[in-house]
This record gives structure tokens, sequence and C-alpha cells, in this order.
DNA sequence: GAACCATACTCAATGATATGACTATTCCTG
DNA sequence: CAGGAATAGTCATATCATTGAGTATGGTTC
């Protein structure tokens, strides 16, 4: 019951489609959460099954037609009802990890491959979502956006997924060094 | 077949028993991989009738008799490859997240006392991180330890998941106090 | 000596997630 | 006008993860 939760967080700031949604958890929102799209739309499926969303029907002439969904009062409070029970942590579950935690009895050349592919996705990361960030607060200095500003929820999630990407990628960059340095390798 | 993995690298330290391993993955190697004891047993018997694993039955007399296992040539061979196959990046997951993304219309108060509550856990996690990083390294510097053990896939992962709740912590704190002073409310 | 805790492990059921293969429509490009 | 990309969505399945309830033994504590 949790992804049920981050698709009522995101539809609180409008109207979206299954599609659009898709690519929301897709690309920009991986500061918090992730799905494919085939789970989306059986969620939405879910979530208006259970009155917790409202769809409407919108009729288009250059493209497919589409189904839009918005938060209903139910809804409102399940997120409420949500946010109200504790939470249990959850960490880190990363491949990569798995592949560092063993790499003193492996060859250590693919992971240092990997982890310097890593660094430059990570390095990716943290610049799209300092856009992101940048486009949220608009003209206002960070601080007077998060006191002033009504809506400042995706620039916090946004914020975390900005120090996780930025801690990821100066962590794979030291351990690539390293690993290079220990073990001269060719390539 | 990612637990899978997991198992193998854990058990490169050394001979354990599920119910060891399940210590492990519980409280200290939260550094790269959660599980819960009846994963770790289920995977273990996996692992053992594919071969990538050995098991040799302990007798005891003060306490039920077990198992311990450790990881064969095969086993070995099954990380080097899992190594070898570049691996997707994971996201944050986190349910506090979800809920700080949707805070703007929400109660703040029990979101609020989560994310202290989760900076107070986060600070424990990072001291026990330290604890185990200076028992790994010894009396060693660091710089030295990394440069000349032939150990350390686990100090590198215990340095990420120290990284991790380092920055986890701090956003706790820092996001807690914004949306106290936004909102002030009791207790 | 009853209750409880730590060790050691198992079974069953459900729920969540991942993967792959599909159907349609329209626009744009060559 | 053929092919591909973008939009919009569906179906089926397999694996993974979570939860809860058990079994059994021995040691410790009140």
């Amino acid at each position: 019951m949790a992804l049920r939760h981050a698709v009522l967080a995101v539809l609180l700031d409008g109207e979206y489609s299954g599609y659009q949604l898709a690519k929301i958890f897709d690309v920009s929102c991986s500061n918090f959460w992730y799905a494919v799209p085939q789970q989306l739309y059986a969620e939405l499926t879910k979530l208006e099954r259970a009155g917790l969303i409202a769809g409407r029907q919108v009729i288009q002439h250059d493209r497919p037609n589409k189904r839009l969904f918005t938060v209903t009062p139910a809804g409102l409070a399940e997120l409420a009802a949500f946010a109200a029970v504790p939470s249990k942590p959850s960490s880190i579950r990363e491949d990569l990890l798995v592949m560092v935690q063993a790499v003193d009895r492996l060859d250590p050349a693919p992971v240092i491959a990997q982890l310097e592919e890593r660094a430059v996705i990570a390095a990716a990361k943290v610049e799209l979502f300092d856009r992101m960030l940048r486009q949220l607060r608009g003209d206002l200095t960070e601080e007077t956006f998060l006191r002033e500003s009504d809506r400042i929820g995706p620039y916090l999630t946004c914020l975390r997924g900005r120090g996780f990407e930025q801690e990821n990628r100066e962590w794979c960059e030291r351990v690539a060094a390293l690993l290079r340095a220990r073990a001269p390798v060719s390539r």
C-alpha cells in the first residue's frame, strides 16, 4: 500500500493521465518513488474503484483519448491517515553495492567501470534536480521560497533526491579511484 | 536475483548459519541490503540446491544444532558473472518522502514528528556505522587501511551507508525545523 | 517451576514489483 | 506512403517481499 500513496501525493499537484503519471514516475519523481507504467495504470484502476480518485474522459482529436484523474476528499483523507501512522525506514538496496561488498574476491575491472558510469549518471541527476529546483522556486531564493510558498512538498523531496545523488556520485568516484589505484587495470 | 547475490557477498566473509545471516541482514548490513529471516532461509535452500553454497551441520549441545554455509567455487563464479553485467540504478523508496511530498495539503504535525524521530534513528545509524568502520580498520588510518588491506569491500559499503544516513539525518532535521517554523504546532 | 528470552528454523498466504508482449491512434519525416 | 516516434493504455505472468503463525531446544530469571 505504498505506490498507492505516492500516486495520490503526485495527483495533488493537478490532473494527470496514466501516461503523464508514468513519465513523472519515470524521470522526474524518482526523487521519492519509481514505478513503471503498468503499475500505475493498475493502481489508478484500484484507486478509482476505491473512490480515492476520480477520472474524467477527455476526447482528443489530434491523439488518442485519455482519462485525467484528481484526488477526491476520500483520497485526501486516505493520505492523511497514511501520514498519521509511523512509517518504517527503508534502507538502500543496490546491486552495485553488493558488487562492491564482494569486490576483493572478484575481478575489479567491471566493478570499476560500473562505478564510473554510475558517477556520471548520478552527476546528471544532480543537474536535473538542480534544474527542477530552480524551476519550482522561480526567481525567489531558496530561503524565501521555503518560507513563503504554499507548495513546498515537491521542492523538499527534490532536495532529498539531490542530496542522495550527490552523495552517491562522490562515493562512486572515490571508490572507483581507489580501486583503480590498488589494482591498476588497462582501459 | 538480487538477494541471492547479497547473501553470497556476505558469505565471502566467513561461514554463517541462517540465523547469524538474519542478524547481519537485520542490523549491520543494512548498509547495502535488508532481508527478514524467512527470506534468508529460503534463499539459502535455493543457493544450496543450485550448488552455489555448501552447508555443513554443526551439532551443538548447549543449543539447537545449526548449519553453516560457505560459498563454493561455482558461487564465486556466479558472483563474478553478476558483477560483470551492468546493473540498473535503484532510487529512493521511502514512505516518509511520500508524506513530505503531500505535506502542504495535510496536517503537518504527524509528519514533523516522524521527521524528528527519523533524524534520531539516522543519527544512531551513523554512530553504528562509525563503530563498525573503526572496528574494520583496527588501529590503521582510513587511508592506510583502504590502500593496504585485502578486504575493503565491507568497509566501502559501510562508508556508503554512513553517507546515506548522514544525508538523511541532515535533511530530516532541516525539513522538520522548516515545517515547525512555518506552521507552529504544539508539542 | 513458570515465564520468558535467545537460538535455530519452517510453512503458508498475501501483496507488491518486475518483465514482456500487446493494441490503437495520430503526427512527423523521408 | 512507409516507417518510426509519441501518445494512451491493457493483459498476463513470474518473481520478490512482507506478514503472521508455528515448532523445538535450552538457558536464565523471578
